[in-house]
RNA sequence: GCUGCUAUAGUGUAGUCCGGCCAAUCAUGUCGGCCUUUCACGCCGACGACUGGGGUUCGAAUCCCCAUAGCAGCACCA
């Protein structure tokens, strides 16, 4: 009814931020985007927007196992719907040649070398802080093992490329981390390659190389920082910013693509839009908005706290935008056919919003004839008022009910407590499914909701809902909450 | 096991750096009332928290120590 309270705390300031920022997104084309990804997006976004500067998109796509040929174009699609303000696209996979060029720096620099130790072995002489017979070639027979490496001398799992960091470092985390591998499979979807670099290399080469000044993202990375970090001390580079925000999950849902991705593959779930999914395709087919998200994240902030977020939030986040916009419409959930006596066939005209009579009204027809939520006639009611039209009788003494013209007076109706109930004219009603995450309720509407196709309404007290499509059999709506 | 991060009401969040203005903010939620031809919106009220234990101090949510709990990392994933 009022205009949408904007309510957000504000974000802490960032050091080093005065003059403008260079941040970026850097999800993994391993699916959509979800939740998760939605924070560390929007985070940055709001920083980018309060300080100026540009905001770079980065696919991350160095891992074959893990890239969803298709994931590349719905993170784009996801980008659009959050209205991030991107300014610049990069695809690693574009940048072996570059990842391999600094490689052999570092390897010239003695900050790494070739390891060709079984992966087991090595871990083992982690634990025990001891160097792998490896660790002792000189800078030239790394330089010659990595060119041999890049000639395709080398199978699978036969060679890597390490930092070398400290072998003592109390962190086992921090021990001598890879920075290239050898796949020989599956093939890349965009290049051909068997030499891949790995994240913590190509992470700070390139906020490095893209003059990346604040990094923000979750502390599951804290240890990639640590590790990123001795890249940078090689190289003499100056260190971005780091905030890292705590983890979040959410209540019932798995925001791991990899999980969400099995479940559609078992059947689980019926697409990666599957309303009981938090994918931001999921929310927006539930007519969740995007300011919504944006809101609850900047809300939620960058503590360094571990949350579960609680839909409720995002639910009444959502609910300031678009109740004062969506329209009223009867459905009726399981709806059960009754003819009233004593009342002449009329029009009844009920407001499209209960606040904004500008926007017209929608006109019922009633010709005795009416179709009823079966649910009010439970407990024994005496009296209901259809909304928008009159109060009826309803009497039990026969078993079912039976419903009579009991005058128009809504004060009558007020005075009974009689509810004030959803209707439908027989002839004005089409088929409507709406799926909710418990179930799918079956019912008919309103036929004007058919020209209300994915649009956000309200169905009176059932609660808001998206209209997913319109066909000649019926409508779909996908239900969003109350 | 090793390493690190965190700990304020059901949920999220402010306050913590620089101790007193905090008998702890705001939002959400729940309950009650009002308004209302929706169980929506709006309005009013109520409920509800400094993880525990020591210590420093005239004074601690805030500083120190210990404990506990949660989370993360220790991948040739990101």
């Amino acid at each position: 009814m009022n205009a949408p309270k904007v309510h957000t705390h504000e974000l802490p300031t960032l050091e080093r931020a005065e003059h403008g920022v260079v941040m970026r997104f850097a999800p993994n084309p391993s699916g959509p985007l979800h939740l998760g990804h939605a924070r560390a997006a929007v985070l940055n976004d709001a920083y980018v927007e309060r300080y100026g500067g540009r905001y770079i998109l980065r696919i991350e796509d160095t891992d074959p196992k893990r890239v969803d040929p298709d994931a590349y174009r719905m993170v784009q699609e996801d980008i659009q719907w959050m209205g991030l303000r991107i300014t610049d696209i990069f695809y690693q996979s574009d940048r072996f040649d570059q990842y391999y060029k600094i490689a052999a720096q570092l390897i010239g620099l003695g900050g790494a070398y070739v390891c060709t130790c079984e992966n087991e072995q090595f871990r083992l002489l982690k634990q025990a802080k001891t160097p792998c017979p490896c660790r002792g070639r000189t800078i030239e027979e790394n330089q010659d093992l990595w060119q041999k490496m890049l000639g395709g001398e080398f199978y699978e799992g036969e060679a890597s490329v390490r930092v070398r960091t400290s072998l003592d470092h109390p962190d086992p985390a921090m021990r001598d981390f890879p920075a290239f591998r050898i796949l020989n499979e599956p093939t890349h979807p965009r290049i051909e390659a068997q030499v891949y670099p790995l994240m913590n290399f190509t992470v700070a080469v390139d906020d490095h190389l893209m003059g990346v000044t604040h990094v923000i993202r979750g502390k599951d990375h804290i240890a990639n920082t640590r590790r990123q970090r001795y890249i940078y001390e090689y190289f003499g580079w100056n260190e971005p910013v780091y905030r890292h925000y705590g983890r979040m999950g959410i209540e019932g849902v798995v925001l791991s693509t990899s999980q969400m991705r099995e479940g559609i593959r078992s059947g689980t779930y019926s697409g990666w839009d599957d309303i009981r999914l938090g994918t931001l395709r999921a929310l927006a087919r539930r007519g969740i908005k995007p300011e919504a998200v944006r809101q609850v994240v900047l809300d939620i902030g960058i503590g360094e706290t571990d949350i579960s977020f609680s839909w409720d939030n995002l639910f009444a986040k959502n609910r300031d935008i678009i109740d004062p916009v969506a329209d009223r419409f009867f459905f009726v959930p399981d709806p059960l056919s009754l003819t009233i006596a004593g009342a002449s066939a009329r029009e009844a005209h009920a407001l499209l919003h209960p606040g904004d009579e500008k926007k017209g009204y929608r006109t019922l027809k009633f010709e005795y004839e009416v179709l009823l939520p079966r649910q009010e006639f439970q407990k024994e009611v005496k009296m209901i008022r259809l909304k928008d039209l009159f109060n009826v009788h309803v009497d039990w003494s026969s078993g079912t009910p039976v419903l009579t013209y009991a005058g128009e007076s809504l004060s009558d109706a007020r005075a009974l407590k009689a509810p004030i109930v959803q209707w439908l004219p027989t002839g004005d009603a089409t088929p409507c499914t709406l799926h909710t995450p418990d179930g799918d309720v079956q019912g008919l509407c309103e036929s004007a909701v058919s020209s209300m196709a994915d649009q956000v309404i309200q169905f009176e007290r059932v609660g808001f809902a998206r209209i997913d499509c319109v066909t000649p059999d019926g409508i779909t709506a996908y239900f969003c909450h109350k």
